[in-house]
DNA sequence: TACCTTATTGATCATATGATCTTTAAAAGA
DNA sequence: TCTTTTAAAGATCATATGATCAATAAGGTA
């Protein structure tokens, strides 16, 4: 076991001086594995113990608790959407399917992690600003330019709308739900899961699965 | 505007004695409203002020805190999943698609209500044993039940298995959460979208969708 | 080694919070 | 109208919690 680790259990931890950027990301790395478990309610002596530092040692690093929690929230939405996805979604030199099937296995390995996903379920709870701008980014950037690709690619009689690609996404996120929200068993790989269900959503709108 | 709460506003609101039952229920109600916007660490002096009640008079008719809580989940969990549902989803003399539609729609106008949905996210969130046993609830009683429907009903090259199912279940959920856990907005009417997403499901496995 | 800078600690404050207990008064019955 | 019962309020307690600040010591530098 780590020796500082022991130390801390046995609480005779000598104290440690770290560079300040060090520290800073080190506080922020532990406060969001620990608001991930607890809630964004946690309260920052537990956190300290956690971290095995002082509970004042926090505000030397953060204002308050909120502007600790901005920062959680940074390092968790940051980067969360790759800008590169809107371009390969619409790449049609590469067919609908491999689109789809390439951004969904990428995207749920990002947003099936136990982290993000339930401090993004807690900061939705909560009414954060962050998480409205997300779900509009997903949705403009992602979402909307992925409807055009489908229906371009659909047969004219049967056009799926917004709402049906919700549903499409929906399904695929709430494996994430099940397994870490929830906590119940689910695949290793959802990527058949994944497969399985944008196949369904394409045979319906009659669009080539090659 | 109600008298009596115009009179809690001004602070001028009298001392008003209720019957023990009623003012019980006056704040499992009030709880149930209260926690499911603010969460379950929402304050008890908060819950009295909406209330119009004072703070102390809660623990008179609640041991404490967490068993005011417990009394908020059994008013929202209980009678969610309606006993008569697992008998009309084996119902062959009607279609599956019928069967499907009929449950779903039944069950979203129960899910997707504000309370039902956030009081569930945040009991999940927190882990909350009740929470668990609802969903193994739903999988022993609904889902599976539904799973040998719809395999008995599909052609054999192609049956669905469960994750198939949860992926159809939860497609549909998702609309209660994007409605009241991100408050984004929605249809109004979500059945519309439910009969396309039970319908794209059928078709997948060659099931007849009369 | 001695010194200096400053990261870290420990003590402490003000307020918030769940819970308790005595006092008060609303409503029913005599 | 007076009395009785008890629902409800008000005062209060013990602890929890975010935040502050002076004291301390780790680690680099001369």
């Amino acid at each position: 076991m780590d020796p500082l680790k022991l130390d801390i259990i046995q609480g005779t931890a000598k104290r440690r001086r770290l560079p300040p950027d060090e520290r800073r990301q080190q506080i922020v790395d532990g406060a969001v594995a620990f608001f991930a478990e607890v809630g964004l309610e946690g309260k920052t002596r537990d956190l300290a113990k956690h971290l095995g530092i002082t509970q004042s040692l926090l505000f030397n690093y953060f204002e308050n608790k909120e502007s600790l929690i901005e920062a959680v929230y940074a390092q968790v939405y940051i980067d969360r959407l790759s800008p590169e996805w809107p371009r390969r979604l619409i790449d049609r030199s590469v067919p609908l399917r491999s689109r789809l099937l390439a951004f969904y296995n990428d995207y749920s390995k990002l947003i099936f992690e136990y982290e993000w996903m339930r401090i993004f379920m807690f900061s939705g709870l909560a009414g954060a600003e962050l998480n409205r701008r997300y779900l509009e980014h997903l949705n403009k950037m992602i979402l909307h330019p992925l409807l055009d690709e489908i229906q371009a690619a659909s047969s004219k009689s049967m056009m799926p709308d917004m709402e049906d690609l919700w549903n499409l996404h929906g399904g695929i996120v709430y494996i994430g739900i099940r397994q870490h929200i929830y906590r119940m068993p689910c695949p290793d790989d959802p990527s058949l899961a994944i497969e399985h269900a944008i196949d369904r959503f394409l045979q319906a709108f009659a669009i080539n699965q090659d």
